[in-house]
DNA sequence: TATGAATGAGGGTTCATTCAT
DNA sequence: TATGAATGAACCCTCATTCAT
């Protein structure tokens, strides 16, 4: 009876208890993983975090796989669903720039676990033959996004048109993806100081300047 | 004899085997690792990879988890005597911004295998409670010295005086940090250009500018 | 689903199959401590015994220890349930001494691989930096509860009084302990005979006499 | 270059140096031993405690197996000379009873470390089969020789004739193999009180005396 | 729908011993 | 005479999964 989909809305015939049970064993996993890390988040450890036996998952899920999978889906979901329409809600470069990040990082704040798990998740998990199995995947849709938006605003003139965009989607997902960790341990930070800087880091690096970046690097 | 220091210098008397056989099971576990992951690098197959037997490896390094402080410290050790004197020779903090950003990238790809370990390593190994062995350690010191020189050059007025050197320090290392598995599935790409690209990108953050940022984030 | 108490009576509930499965290895444990002595007894030759495979014995009893602390436990109840009452039923020291020694005996003739194994047990499963795991629990409770019968009666006068209930009570002990290993090696041993013997023996040397035991030690 | 005697005496030609490598190994395994328990002494360890390495041990002994045969021997003729002159010395059945116990307690405490080494030894080592290897040859001999004696003063009238020498000897070896144990964990028991205690035990339980033995025990 | 029972591969480690030097 | 190097079996244990109920 395990789903046969990776999508996260209810679609097929879901009972309600059946909903209710596979809520709670994502729960325990979320927490384990993130507490432990994914090497040691083990299906007995999460069964035992969840309250119930390993059986009980794998009839759910149908394996470990499959329950990665959707904490994976369920969360790339949730996320796409926060941050589109801050972003769409934005008419400016600079304005857009500073909602992807301050919005990532209250996604981050507002499911901090979960986003542990699956940075976990993604660092981690890998196929038989040793390949990552989320890395790409999950990472890339939104630095693509994210490079698009640079791209755009660099046409328009908003943004300086020197940087390779690139690089910068890059050096702006990186900057974000290190902060769960930082969040773990350190759970007091300050969220949203620490986005609102993060905004005005790279807003001062994408805005049109007064030209040379700087000492040229000796060549190589 | 298994060793008993944590350091790198080839203190104690080391057979001239030994050294060879310590060299080979590194270079082999370094290949494992980076190649599979820390989690499927098993000391069989780290083994398999040297060409030798689970119990060889014991024998030399004591158990795994020696063989795996010993990759670590022996990475760091590198990266130290590399960078080292590379930032001391230069006289600006645009220079050595630039420095840091750009050796620490040719160091990535000089070291390519062994630093995507270590990263597998410090992302991934956990004591037995499940707390991390080595993530603090190890990037923090990077951390520290990069947030003493941002420091240092607010104070001269060569950096502007309004970024949190956390933060900047923050977001230069995972900038850099995020280059190794972006070059394990890319290994073509231009480390040189993208060295410079990055070091352009934070000259331009820390430049003292014309003042404001942008748009001031809304009051959350 | 391990047993988390090292008590003896069936707390938790356990399913049938469950109490059969634990009986049928642990009385395959017994029957290989006995016969192999500790350091023999592997969980896999345990396993083979048994007809199952270590797994299994895991699976029951969730590791080695518990397996051997449950044998241990196990027997100790066993002991107390049967000496008890016919302590209890004697009026006079002279009969409780002799229903001491018979008893014990009787209830070697009648649990000789459960008292042998845990007699292997006790001499030697230690902990990992080397100190005795039961030498000590096992064994005191009876040297105790018998020093305690011996003290009384010197009280009321049945027993000579100058002799150290110490000694006494670690000597009756001793001689009683002896027997398992005895009986191993010749299976034919008429304890009846044995206890009968022994019994008088140890009267003898309770008995109040005519004063001096004998010749005095030379000054050491 | 092994030995190939199991005796003592620095039979065959051994060089000064040898001799002097193998009391060194000697005792370091005594210790071990006595220390953490036939079990846990491997030869890793035992070469640890005596500061050579496992390949000395075995050039020397040959295997571990020689190196326990020859501490078992050493204590043997050890012992045979240490209580062989004391027990002549003495005319009278309880005299000799005496000395037996006396000195066996004295030679204990003069070799406390050896003796419980080889007390570890008898009750652990084991053939392939799982048969013990010393448990018979040692105790026999003691047994032997001590029940000689009963037997003699039985005749003699000395002793009463109405106790079985074997049980008699039994108890006595008993009590005298406890001690070590008991002188582990308790170092400060004072074993010339001890001695003369059981002594006085056992020659109130050898002294002919007024006949009824106590109660008879019931019929089982 | 759920669980208890079992399985078998693989994990890291210890061990006595062999061998070349 | 001694040691360092290596070996291979055996150790206890964890794991994801299967199966019968």
């Amino acid at each position: 009876m395990r789903s046969e989909n990776g999508t996260v809305g209810q679609r097929k015939d879901r009972t309600f208890i059946e909903t209710a049970r596979r809520a709670q064993i994502m729960a325990a996993a979320i927490d384990t993983i993130a507490g432990l890390g994914y090497g040691q988040a083990s299906l007995a450890r999460i069964a035992e975090t969840a309250g119930t036996s390993k059986g009980v998952i794998i009839y759910h899920f149908g394996g470990k796989d499959e329950l990665v999978r959707e904490l994976v889906a369920e969360l790339s979901a949730k996320g796409r669903a926060y941050l589109g329409p801050r972003l769409e809600a934005e008419p400016t470069g600079a304005g857009m720039l500073r909602a992807y990040i301050e919005s990532n990082l209250s996604f981050v704040r507002e499911n901090r676990n979960h986003v542990l798990a699956v940075v976990q998740i993604a660092l981690n998990a890998r196929a038989a033959d040793g390949s990552p199995l989320y890395d790409f995947s999950i990472r890339e849709a939104g630095v693509a996004a994210l490079r698009q938006i640079l791209i755009h605003f660099q046409g328009t003139g908003e943004f300086r048109a020197d940087f390779d965009p690139d690089v910068m989607a890059m050096a702006i997902r990186a900057a974000l993806d290190a902060v769960p960790a930082r969040l773990a341990r350190d759970p007091d930070l300050d969220i949203g100081r620490y986005g609102r800087e993060l905004a005005d880091l790279f807003r001062a690096a994408t805005r049109p300047g007064e030209g040379d970046p700087g000492p040229a690097s000796p060549a190589k």
